[in-house]
DNA sequence: CGCCAGACTTGATCTAAATCAAGGTTGCAT
DNA sequence: ATGCAACCTTGATTTAGATCAAGTCTGGCG
């Protein structure tokens, strides 16, 4: 699927580094710079120490694996800097992106013994990572964290839906619109909130990402985002970036209307 | 978008019945025949008469309106007889089925203050209705049943991944084949076991909810189900039920090799 | 017991997006 | 600086599934 840096969250090699220090680690989630925007918001001083315990920081250079599908699940993931892809695949390779993961969202939860899905590094990502047993005893031990938990993963949910109604009956076009759409609200809620950021999105992903995630291909990709820039409706700007020109132009081609 | 009795789950018109007598309600969830199959597995028999004085249960016809899209998100609902079709909307009316819920599943959780998805029953359905302030006083009185619903909630999601795949990937032949045999599973885990069931699928819906749940037209669907009775792969049953007469050809098409 | 409306099937044609096919760009490693 | 590999763009052609268009089947009701 992917190219070259082919490490792993639990084996890591290449670029993957632990924060080494134990006693600066009891800080590591009280000076978290997203804390407020995760899981993590749920917790009191003393409940953000039980989670430094609980986890392990990990940086991860882009490629690299964090979850393997069919693998056992044994942890959960926190992305705190950073972009992940989770996905899924057929035998013959077709793969179907099914959410980015961007800082301060959540990875890894599964019921079953194994995960039903992989997930990647984008970019440099930053995550904590926490042993399944360790996240239970979290659960048992802070309800509230429990409580934001729940809110997470229905909040996932009905993410997901949204995306089904996209992949079952946007057009190439309305697929496009959405997605630069929702890049922009995940730059602004990740973002450091410089306000130069209006009206920008962050898209850290290749063309190849951006169709599994769509249901399209690289090439209808590529032409929808071309003729959009056509029509000024977008620019591009540096670093994988991208300026949205017509915000509401955007929001009628993405909910449906014919409107351009 | 469906056709004639509506009613709702709230303004109970039509065939939509409460259970009357308030003793006999206590003793409702003890003897429910799908208890084991639901969330209220996780209930011992003080948690179960808990259930009962929270819930209301209601008996609703075809075509009722559970929940609208966009109304204030009032209550959260246990499947217990019947099949329920979740679905978004776009503006223009085209609308994508993101799930049916069978006996034993729940639906109608929200982080929102509105619910951002549509239920509608397809045959008859009973149903428990927890309102939010309920069903919150059941989450923390009882730490398992809080739980449970983590856990449901989470398999709902992989589900909804697995249905990604299924529309962003699979070919109209391959999403139909995945479609048989998930009816195929849903009616082994609702059905009351008389072994004669065995490789029968229930298919209560129409063409319409197949094609939005499956991201094709009817014509595709009708087309590709005639094409599957051609090659024998199934055969039509009695009242809504199809024979699946090979499962591992079934299972080879669902999962994208092309044998056939 | 036969009518009718809604549900389903089948066929002919069209089209949005896929596929096939060249280039063009970019950035990193030498 | 230069070369190359991965990434992206654009054009020509094909195709899976949509759309358009008749029918056929079914079951509930008078």
């Amino acid at each position: 699927m992917t190219s070259s840096p082919q490490t792993s969250a639990f084996a890591p090699a290449g670029g993957a580094v632990h924060t080494p220090k134990a006693d600066m680690d009891v800080m590591r989630c009280l000076v978290c710079d997203i804390r407020n925007k995760s899981l993590c918001s749920s917790m009191d001083e003393e409940g953000l120490a039980a989670l430094a315990h609980s986890s392990r920081q990990l940086l991860l250079p882009p490629g690299t694996t964090i979850v393997e599908e069919g693998e056992p699940a044994l942890a959960f993931f926190n992305v705190t800097r950073g972009t992940v892809k989770l996905f899924k695949s057929l035998p013959d390779g077709r793969r179907q992106i099914t959410g980015f993961a961007d800082a301060g969202q959540f990875l890894g939860l599964s019921t079953a013994q194994t995960y039903s899905f992989g997930a990647e590094t984008v970019d440099n990502v930053r995550l904590c990572r926490f042993l399944r047993p360790q996240l239970e005893a979290l659960l048992s031990d802070y309800p509230t964290f429990e409580r934001r938990l729940l809110a997470a993963v229905t909040d996932k949910l009905a993410e997901a839906q949204e995306q089904m109604l996209l992949l079952g009956r946007k057009t190439a076009r309305e697929k496009v619109a959405t997605f630069l759409l929702d890049r922009m609200r995940a730059f602004h809620q990740t973002a450091n909130r410089r306000q130069e950021a209006e009206n920008m999105a962050s898209v850290p992903m290749t063309r190849v990402d951006i169709a599994d995630y769509l249901g399209l291909t690289i090439e209808t990709v590529s032409r929808t985002i071309s003729a959009f820039r056509r029509s000024m409706l977008i620019a591009s700007a540096e670093n994988h970036r991208i300026r949205i020109l017509s915000v509401a132009t955007l929001l009628n081609i993405a909910s449906g209307q014919k409107a351009d």
